[in-house]
DNA sequence: ATAAACTTTCAGTAATTTCTGAAAGTTCAG
DNA sequence: CTGAACTTTCAGAAATTACTGAAAGTTTAT
């Protein structure tokens, strides 16, 4: 397991990074490490690789499996255990994404619905449900809309994306090519 | 000032959600309560409010400010500063979402520039700069993507997201439309 | 210039999160 | 069944992050 400079600079960064991607420093460290090397590699190995204590490293392989972002694989005669990318970068970036939307507006959306419920008391009260209508419409639009990306895959997603602003000189045309789908504005 | 239970549970939530979205318990709360209050508010009045230090209250209005979600607002005859959100909703919720792009993706793009800059030693780095460049590619498509939606403006992008899976269809038929924006996979 | 009414800063403290390592748990070969 | 080779758990320690409140700073009125 061999941390040449060039990986051991991208394995600090994602550790760096990790917390404002939802997950610790430890657990960024051990995603780039995984990810970064093109073999197996085993838990003992990213700890030592790391620095950081067996119990720790267990954790963390944990919380990834946990994301979908890394799987264990079985090497034949080896009683322990390796670990890999749960798929291409690709795959490994939606997985983030989805898991994040999970974390970040499903909770939110779910309150949201309640306090929506219930009937506002007062001016003041009324006046802040609407607010938090505005807020769980719009936290509702864009959930179904990364759900509708998502379900395009990934070439669509692509085409769509190098699109650039060709989709909004689309989005102005589009009335003709798809007369059923009036905007519900 | 006043907390209707309507408000707190808002509030209370937003605070526990903070850390996810980017900032901390305080802040949430503190962005909770300026934007469900329908009138301006005092930095004494939110940390009242709220059972904070005034100083942990400045704050909090420091680093929202710095996100650009509120504002100050003079009331003439007043001494003191009042608060008031940035915009609507949707204006908020694209700041946040530039804001954390900006501390999510940005560095982390110029670090992977720089890594590759580099040629590497043997056989594991050139691997690893296989791998650092797709998440580069990745990233920058996710960029110049999120910012072509940026620029589309409200109205646009909220038809684009009430299309649904028209966007699907669409696409299947857009070289029709755009016979000159040839899909660059 | 002074003072009142406010805001900001920051050193120290408190709260929270993360990490360690020893102990307990699991799996498997013999 | 036993023990070797591994993994997981979790109580306590360490590290990090957030908060308080007193002191310093700013602004405005007189």
């Amino acid at each position: 397991m061999k941390m040449t400079p060039l990986i051991t600079s991208a394995v600090m960064h994602f550790g760096e990074m990790g917390s404002r991607w939802g997950f610790n420093r430890t657990v960024g460290q051990i995603l780039a490490l995984i990810v970064l090397h093109d073999k197996p590699i085993s838990a003992q190995e990213i700890a030592d690789g790391l620095n950081i204590s067996r119990g720790n490293t267990s954790m963390g392989l944990k919380e990834l499996q946990s994301w979908r972002l890394i799987k264990q694989h079985l090497v034949p005669g080896e009683r322990k255990e390796f670990f890999i990318p749960a798929g291409d970068i690709w795959t490994l970036a939606n997985r983030v994404f989805e898991e994040r939307r999970k974390r970040e507006i499903d909770p939110t959306m779910s309150l949201l619905r309640d306090l929506l419920l219930d009937t506002p008391a007062n001016d003041t009260e009324a006046n802040a449900q609407e607010k938090l209508t505005e807020i769980h419409d719009l936290l509702e639009s864009v959930t179904a809309w990364s759900q509708e990306l998502q379900n395009l895959g990934p070439e669509k997603l692509n085409t769509l994306m190098k699109l650039g602003s060709g989709v909004g000189r689309m989005l102005e045309i589009k009335d003709k090519l798809l007369p059923g789908k009036s905007t519900v504005n």
